[in-house]
DNA sequence: TTATAAATGTTATATTATTACACAGCGTTA
DNA sequence: TAACGCTGTGTAATAATATAACATTTATAA
């Protein structure tokens, strides 16, 4: 079992926007949502985000500067993560595939490099806007 | 054989630039360093890199906003990419695997989207910073 | 209880990237 | 040749993303 963490009130404001939507959500689009909770300045989401980030409830997408849930339920993914992208109406999907985890958990370079994190990104055409 | 792309005055002086780099580069590092070649505003930096990304000259590291010439000399990974980084010293290299490669290219996700391009990032610690 | 770590609130600022506009060069084609 | 589309240039202004620095508070551990 998973030691539960205890998120704190402005890191639960934010955990529950990002988790009501289902496409990432930008910092400052956050920012603007949170302010009638009293969260006033971008550095106040940007440390919950990363603390977030850091636990493994949401993650980051790279490409776009964007925060989006995670919704496997053992949270234990922050450190693995793949995603694909509709370059054309910009819908995110996390994408959880064993076969392909696995392959890229086992991955060794030979220049002796210790991963302990990856991030893959898939753009393309989702089957809209083909 | 592949159509040589001629490189503007703009576009050749920034690739110049990132490829005596052995390091990514950030846009406005490279404003600075081409400024004693008359290339004064951020905009014509971050249109050469836009056109030395789009065919494949360089790439662009998303996790760090930051810019790494291709080595590979056909130059026609643009669109598949795999780099590691270093969380301490921050060294970048651009990683050629042809069993991963062929198999992040052969990946189907089951919601029927086409891909057409790629990202990978893997984050740990170089021999050096271990 | 002390002290240590983690989070907060606020202001200011740094860093990264784009919009808007005027114009130049080049190949096509009518 | 002229008219057109396309790509690139130069410049100014501004938008969008992210962090530094400081004072204070809360939670956790020793």
């Amino acid at each position: 079992m998973q030691k539960q963490e205890t998120l704190t009130k402005n890191q639960k404001i934010i955990l529950d926007l990002i988790e009501k939507s289902d496409q990432p959500l930008k910092a400052y689009s956050i920012l603007f949502d949170v302010k009638k909770k009293g969260i006033n300045a971008p550095l106040q989401v940007y440390r919950a985000l990363d603390k977030l980030v850091k636990i493994g409830k949401i993650h980051k997408i790279e490409s776009r500067n964007a925060f989006i849930a995670c919704k496997n339920s053992k949270c234990q993914i922050a450190n693995a993560t793949i995603f694909s992208i509709c370059e054309s109406c910009e819908d995110v999907t996390e994408i959880h595939d064993h076969k392909l985890s696995e392959h890229l958990r086992d991955f060794k370079d030979n220049k002796g490099m210790k991963y302990n994190k990856y991030n893959l990104e898939f753009f393309g055409l989702c089957k809209k806007c083909v």
